[in-house]
DNA sequence: GGGGCCGTAGTACCGCGGTACGACCCGCCA
DNA sequence: TGGCGGGTCGTACCGCGGTACTACGGCCCC
């Protein structure tokens, strides 16, 4: 059973909502929220496991309650509609941590699709949207490099080294490496040395760049 | 009426796309291939609306044939199918120029959703994978307005500063940059030691996961 | 003219990082 | 049984990195 809580400003959509997913044994409407403030305040009570949220809405938008949601830490995933498939909004909804993005005109399948797709973590993209999507992708997103996380270099470790290859790129001293790792910070000296020499970096900050390249290290990690 | 051509080494396989698409009046398959250069050949003398594509394949596998097909030029869009959901199939098939990319258990209504979108210009990612594509996406396309590079810490660099960072972001020690900029290592010490103060940064290797995070160091730089 | 910001430069000092050894234990395998 | 790779630990040494402080010329603006 997924758990949904419906917003919407207009009542007869949110009635709409209710209709077709109390209509399925899969799926309850448990609340309605009629904007975003609201629907932030009735997510951290109800905790459902998915938000339809409208985006255009008075006072609060839905990219803005979406921001809330995610940034509240909750299990909610959050699933936004909208009428026109202005693709800024799409953006947007994707940033501020939404698990999908579907147009309203979407057939009922297609949106239970998408629900029961957000409930269980992954995400969804309106197929009209995809393609915009993938295009960008293509367009930005750099050309393989024949998937350097086999990088000849990497092979060459073991896994303790690997290990300690990550740590150095999420930028630890010696020290801190080996209060994590519980050992003591010679024996991180000698893995350390080993690796460098393995991956052929002069120092621990080429390391750290060979870390990020080969995307072992990822924007955000602590 | 969607023609669909379907490609797939298994004749079994074959047999079951056909007789799930043959049994609803909306799509009809035109032809079948084993393998990939076949796939090619038959794609550009039947002119499907859609190739229902299996990634491995003997010979030609079903990314190079989704390469070929989509630079012929012609009007038939790439659906790609795949038993697992390796994602360096994903990227690989995107790029190639696919219209899609489903994994193979999915439901009858999804593959069925999925070819009705390519069918009609859309395209469609199976939401298992929709997630990465995001989170990838998200990273390298430039976002219009959460650009990191208005990061406030950046801001109250001055622009030598700024140069430093980045130097200091390709790895160089003091000493190159010193070489580089044609100042004293002196001088050097001193900008890199303004710009920790300024971004928050322990040491030069924080400094470095700070450009990265930032964007301002690129991988393949330097 | 005076004050601030910026870029430049220097000296002095200390600690971490990196290297070069040597050593021990363990599990695996010929 | 011995050898070998991997992980652990230690000592000693040196150099680069980072900090603290001072200093000066150029520039802009009050």
């Amino acid at each position: 059973m997924t758990t949904v809580l419906v917003v919407d400003d207009q009542p007869l959509q949110r009635y709409g909502f209710r209709v077709l997913l109390d209509s399925i044994p899969e799926t309850e409407v448990v609340g309605e929220a009629a904007h975003g403030a609201e629907a932030v305040r009735k997510t951290a009570e109800l905790r459902p496991d998915v938000v339809l949220m409208d985006v255009r809405m008075p006072g609060m938008d839905g990219i803005e309650a979406t921001r809330r949601i995610v940034e509240s830490g909750g299990r909610s995933r959050v699933l936004v509609l909208t009428t026109f498939d202005l693709d800024e909004y799409a953006h947007a909804a994707l940033r501020a941590g939404a698990s999908g993005f579907l147009l309203k005109d979407a057939r009922p399948e297609e949106l239970l699709a998408g629900i029961r797709a957000v409930a269980g973590g992954d995400a969804v993209i309106a197929p009209a949207l995809t393609r915009r999507i993938l295009d960008e992708y293509a367009r930005h997103v750099p050309a393989d490099r024949s998937d350097p996380s086999e990088d000849p270099r990497l092979a060459s470790l073991t896994d303790r080294e690997r290990e300690i290859l990550v740590a150095i790129g999420k930028g630890w001293n010696n020290g801190e490496i080996a209060a994590r790792f519980v050992v003591s910070e010679s024996t991180v000296k000698t893995h350390v040395g080993r690796v460098l020499a393995k991956i052929g970096a002069r120092d621990r900050i080429q390391a750290v760049i060979f870390a990020y390249d080969l995307g072992l290290a990822r924007p955000g990690a602590g």
